[in-house]
DNA sequence: AAGTGGTCTAGACCACAAA
DNA sequence: TTGTGGTCTAGACCACTTC
């Protein structure tokens, strides 16, 4: 295990054991007092790991009962959450996905991205545009921007790979929370220019906030999706 | 305090003191420690309240500095999640919106029905068609189904106000998770029927599934939107 | 009555941030 | 060094389900 907590060791224990059908749809697994045995620790300790396999929609806790393994085959990708677009390829099984390039480097921030950020006109912000083919097919559109003073150094060919991977692996930036905003908007100039529109008019339009672990939104990306292709799956608990 | 768990009842208070402006954004919140005087209580009990007031997004915790208190006008509202219409209405300081039921009776279940439930045919089922005029406007086309095994009584005056409200305040029911699925579609008869499209042929489509704590699909709804009218924001919190 | 998960307690030690 | 949040423990009592 490389995880130092004990909790997520569980966690990850139980969750693969669950995917490679130890335990089974639909059975119950074992209690938490036998489970405090199984893995030596307290139960809280395995409530918390739990409580992690719940939220991630593989279990469902019931009281008097156990806890009962769900349909993980059932599961659409859960964007719900932070997912790069290299995620979201490799969870579908999917190799045949192109990205191209259209756009990179520097710029000031403008007016318009000086308020989404909250810094001055004429910071410094790295600027991406980069379109996804899929299946001979040009599909999205992706308009990043990312701040340089958390993001130091970006090359074209990071770009054309996961940007995500390269900041949370190599960079090892604390990503913390994200607020995604989904419209459809007609379509602008852009994405006649860098997409196959066939006849659709409207593009739909997911603005992503990236924020850190100290609050501050370093990205911003605008993600612009053919009509005809675009699915969002959520996977949402009852809060409280 | 209605609730009867300690830790949610404390919840509710900071989550009121901070929409109050008793504790103010960017201001830190008082230590884990702190509030166990406050409280009178364990800290495992006050760390529950935050975690979620931090999956809320009111919080933020930061390890060895303090709970920082995030800036609650910014946030719009969170549908990720369970929400009715009626919350939303509210929630966005809306009256001016209007509720048609167009068909509402008991009905058997088909082929497609039986199989998102996962019961047998002939099963009965709540059918609920309504439209959603806002200013002026019929915006949103919504056809519910409910099983009639958890929902035994149902009634037009009841779908002309909020469903939610009456299968969880006056049913209890045990709401706990729904997933909700995004796409757009080309417009069908229905669309064009009960709603203003005006030049659209396109709708924005939200199928969302909703389970009991005992697991169980109780409802299904398809909810069609109008392209120009259809917004969803979405709050998510990184995973482990 | 016995077993399950849900809540709560009073401690302990650790990792991290700030002075 | 001090104070913060993060993890973990061993026990307790409660609410619910099943027998």
């Amino acid at each position: 295990m490389t995880k130092s907590n004990k909790y997520k060791q569980i966690f990850e224990d139980l969750s693969e054991k669950i995917q490679d059908g130890t335990y089974k749809t639909n059975s119950i697994l074992p209690s938490e007092n036998e489970l405090t045995l199984i893995y030596s620790t307290s139960r809280e300790t395995i409530r918390k790991a739990l409580t992690l396999l719940a939220q991630k929609g593989l279990i469902q806790k019931l009281r008097g009962k156990g806890s009962l393994v769900l349909d993980v085959s059932r599961m659409d990708f859960p964007i719900s959450g932070l997912v790069s677009f290299k995620e979201l390829q490799t969870s579908m099984g999917r190799d045949d996905i192109e990205t191209t390039v259209h756009e990179f480097g520097l710029i000031n921030a403008d007016k318009h991205l000086g308020s989404i950020f909250d810094v001055s006109d004429d910071t410094e912000i790295w600027n991406v545009v980069r379109s996804r083919r899929i299946q001979g097919e040009r599909i999205i559109l992706d308009k990043s921007y990312f701040l340089k003073s958390e993001v130091p150094l970006l090359t074209k060919e990071i770009c054309e790979n996961s940007i995500y991977e390269y900041l949370e692996s190599k960079l090892g930036l604390p990503i913390d929370f994200a607020k995604k905003e989904i419209i459809v908007e007609e379509c602008k100039e852009e994405d006649r220019r860098y997409l196959d529109l066939d006849e659709y008019d409207h593009v739909v339009v997911v603005r992503n906030y990236v924020h850190l672990k100290n609050a501050a939104l370093f990205e911003y990306t605008e993600s612009r999706h053919r009509l005809d292709k675009f699915r969002f799956v959520d996977f949402a608990r009852r809060k409280h």
